[in-house]
DNA sequence: ACATTAACAGAGCAGCCACTCTATTATTCA
DNA sequence: TGAATAATAGAGTGGCTGCTCTGTTAATGT
C-alpha cells in the first residue's frame, strides 16, 4: 500500500497509544483502550505493532532522529551559549504537552524493568548528554567563564533539572516555574550572577 | 491478638510489598508475589489489607508520621541553616535506598490517576515545603544573605532536585551525584559561592 | 479483468488477576 | 476447660487481558 498512508496511520495509532500510557501507565492501558481511541479494530492495532510493548516503545522511538537533529543544530550554532539557549528552549517547551509527566513516569518504570526500552532511554539521554557536554566544555573556555560543576556533571543536572520539571509539569503557574528553571540553568552554565531575588 | 505482633506482621508485609513495587509498578505485581515474598497465603493479605491498592497506599501512608517528626526537629534547630542542612540530610541519605527509583516512579504514576493517593502524596510533600520554606525564610533574613529565588520557590526546587535525583539514584558513583546535589542545594540557599569547579 | 496481497474488523481463547470463601489452627478470656 | 474470636492458608471464581485467527474488503500490478 501506498507507504505515506501507512506512516499516517501508524503515526495516528502512536498518538493514541501516547495519551492512554500517559493517563495510565503501560499495565494499566488495555489493547482495547487504544483501539477505542484510535477508531480501530485490535486486529488492526496488531498488524502495525506485534505486541503492547513495541507500541510502547514506538512512542519514544519516534523521537530519536529529532532529538538528533537538535543536537546537531545546537552543535552548529555560532557560539556555545546561543546552541545552549537553543537546546533547553526545546526542552522547556515540550514542558507545555500534557502528555509529558504521564509519559515520563509510565517511561521511567518500564526502564526498571524492560532492557529494551531502558537502552532506547539512554540513546536518547546520550545524545543529549554528550551535545550538553559539549557546548558547556566550549562554553568554559570563554574568558572570565567559569562552571560551579565540570562540564559533565552540569550536563547531567540540567537533564536532571528539566526531568524533574517534567514531572511536576501539571503545576499551576508554568510561566513562572520556566523562569525559574532558566534561572538556575543560567547559574549552571556560570553566567553571571542576576541580581537576587529578581526573576528577568 | 497482640497489637504488637499485629503491627509488626503488618509492617513486614508492607516491606515486602514495597519491594515488589518498586520492581514492577502498582499494576505489574500481582498480589500472588507479594505474598511469596513475604511468605504468607493471600487469605492472611487480605485479612490485614482490603485491597492492592490500600497496601500499596500504606508503603507511603507509614513515612507521614517520620516526615513530620524530622520537619519539627528541623524548625527547632538552633539556627536555621542547621535546620536546612538536618533536612536535606536526611532526604539525601534516602537517596542510598536501592528501592528509592521504582518507588517514586511507581508512586508518580499512580498519583496521576489515584486522587486518594495524590492526596497522601501532597500531604507528605505539603509538611516538606513548608518546613523547607520557613528555614529559608529565616535564612533570608540573616545579614548579607540573598536567596537567588523567592523561598517558596527555593524550597520547590530543592525538592524538585531530589526528586530528580531519586529518579536516577541507580547512577554509578553516588558520592560525586550528591556531593554536587549538595552544591547546587547551597546556591538556592544563597551560600556564598564555592570555589568554581571545585567540589567541596 | 483477474490474481495477489495488504488492510482491517471483531469474535474467540488461554491465561492471569484481584479478591472471596471455607476450613483449620492459634490465642484470649472467663 | 471451653467457648469465642482472630489469624492463616489455599483452593476457587468471575472477569479481564493480550493476542490470535478467520473472514472480508480494498488496493495494486499485469
Amino acid at each position: 500500500m501506498n507507504p505515506e498512508v501507512h506512516a499516517r496511520r501508524r503515526a495516528a495509532i502512536v498518538e493514541a497509544a501516547a495519551a492512554e500510557f500517559a493517563a495510565h501507565g503501560v499495565d494499566g492501558t488495555g489493547t482495547a483502550a487504544i483501539c477505542r481511541r484510535a477508531g480501530i479494530g485490535s486486529g488492526t492495532l496488531f498488524h502495525y505493532f506485534a505486541t503492547k510493548r513495541e507500541l510502547f516503545h514506538a512512542v519514544f522511538a519516534d523521537d530519536l532522529p529529532r532529538m538528533a537533529r537538535r543536537c546537531a543544530e545546537a552543535l552548529a550554532a555560532p557560539d556555545p551559549e546561543a546552541g545552549l539557549d537553543l537546546l533547553t528552549g526545546h526542552l522547556i517547551a515540550e514542558l507545555a504537552d500534557p502528555l509529558a509527566p504521564g509519559l515520563a513516569s509510565a517511561a521511567l518504570l518500564q526502564a526498571n524493568r524492560d532492557p529494551e526500552f531502558a537502552r532506547l532511554l539512554t540513546a536518547l539521554d546520550a545524545q543529549l548528554q554528550e551535545a550538553l557536554t559539549t557546548l558547556l566544555e566550549r562554553l568554559a573556555k570563554a574568558p572570565g567563564r567559569a562552571l560551579p560543576l565540570p562540564a559533565p556533571s552540569a550536563a547531567r543536572w540540567i537533564r536532571n533539572l528539566i526531568d524533574a520539571a517534567h514531572l511536576t509539569a501539571g503545576a499551576a503557574d508554568r510561566e513562572a516555574t520556566t523562569a525559574e528553571l532558566r534561572l538556575i540553568l543560567s547559574w549552571l552554565m556560570g553566567r553571571g550572577s542576576v541580581p537576587p531575588g529578581k526573576i528577568p
